[in-house]
DNA sequence: TCAAAAGTGTTCTCGATACACCCATGA
DNA sequence: TCATGGGTGTATCGAGAACACTTTTGA
């Protein structure tokens, strides 16, 4: 064995491997590694959050996001799935890779690297079979003060999907499948907290591609019965690697 | 020492700490870390990236990003500043997060998690002193194939970069302290790969504050010496989080 | 018949685009 | 004096912002 760098540990080692000359890592001594993910969930008109109540050392009682430790095969992406499953029951969320956190002192147990996810969940798909009865939403506005760094993680999550659903159309994720348009507008508004005129909106949104109409309306209500509309799955996204549309879907 | 989630290898351990009730990691068993960067640099109306060529198994002879191993206290972007200092001697480069790649054959020795980082540098500032003389600079339409998952890297990069500059005055750092019009206008151009009217760039550019007049001109050109720009560096940002400008830098 | 929300249309303005022209310099 | 790039001005067009009116529904 040898550690390279001499007089500075190194997060690896290598082995020489006899049957070919690339050598092996023999895994030792590295930070422990987690997934900590913030869901974010819209309903009645409100942006939330699902927090867990932490049951043992460090931070016992306090609030903190849902994570799992990484397993030694396993990737980033589906641990985060897992840390969906098995802790909050949810399946096919829409989520994303936000930022890697590796403050030394984030965890008081000890080196602790976190690599944050992001997930878009409709509450409404998951009021029961929550695994863990600790799991609570908050309004993203009347959130707790959270464990470890974990206020930090939430803050760059909620930027980021600031901005993404700008160019994006991953705030449909958060809807009931068929919508009206006012409830498209509202979740913009929530999310963006601002306002803007519903009248440009729906202009915007129907002229764009991203969603498509139904025919139904939903019906029960006081008021003229809305239209209700889907997202169009089939869209083609253009722009930089088509991981962008042409343009901003509003502005 | 205990496993959690038995007959699933875990990356992590914990001991019982008899001073307080607080467990502590036993770093074990976990996968290795490494930083990889993606340095960009801007000369000659080209847009570059720094390679270094491999002489050790795997991809012995191939090019790769530069990287380094995390040390076991050190942070990501210590470790990136590391990377940039150690080998390629260069110093107080613009650095930024990009992605973490976990894929678990990305590395043929083992199981190695590698978190991106790209730089962007004026490379005039640093045309010797490499303390490696493996590194080489290839237009970015011009790079070889490279080792690892390193084209994937790359790839991401520059597609961050793209969206980077339209929104955020990073594109500066690639330019010397003082620019003209012409300079950062061909910038722009090279990066998006695009054509941008001349005259609406130029408006539009000062009409923002990005920018501050020096009086100064650049002399011993065989035309009209032109004048003479640095970046405001006092510039406030806007936005989300003072994350981001008020609106577009160019359209 | 009335309140409340949904649906449709019009005007105005500002910024982006597409241009043309003059200026300064060294050869 | 001329080629070359630098600097300035202007007309046009379209998208976004602001805003008013009609329609549908249940109470």
């Amino acid at each position: 064995m040898k550690i390279f760098f001499a007089g500075n540990v190194k997060c690896f080692s290598l082995r020489q491997n006899n049957a070919n000359k690339v050598p092996s890592f023999s895994s030792y001594k590295n930070p422990s590694l987690a997934v900590d993910v913030v869901v974010f969930g819209y309903n009645d008109r409100t942006l939330s959050v699902l927090l867990l109540k932490r049951n043992e050392e460090p931070f016992k009682g306090k609030w903190t996001l849902p994570g799992v430790f990484l397993g030694m095969e396993e990737r980033f992406g589906d641990a985060c799935s897992r840390v969906l499953r098995t802790k909050l029951g949810m399946d096919d969320l829409y989520t994303e890779q936000l930022y890697t956190f590796d403050e030394p002192s984030r965890d008081p147990r000890g080196r602790a690297i976190s690599v944050a996810y992001y997930a878009l969940v409709n509450p409404q798909r998951f009021t029961t079979g929550h695994k863990s009865g600790d799991a609570e939403w908050f309004p993203v506005h009347k959130r707790p003060f959270l464990g470890f760094d974990h206020d930090e993680i939430f803050t760059t999550a909620l930027q980021r999907l600031k901005a993404k659903i700008l160019y994006h159309p991953a705030g449909f994720e958060l809807l009931d499948e068929l919508f009206t348009m006012t409830e498209l507008h509202e979740l913009f508004e929530c999310i963006l907290d601002t306002t803007i005129d519903r009248r440009n909106f729906r202009r915007k949104i129907l002229d764009s591609e991203y969603v498509l109409p139904t025919g139904l309306k939903r019906e029960g209500l006081q008021n003229r019965h809305p239209e209700l509309y889907k997202f169009n799955r089939r869209l083609k996204l253009k722009g930089a690697g088509g991981a962008l549309p042409e343009g901003p879907i509003i502005n």
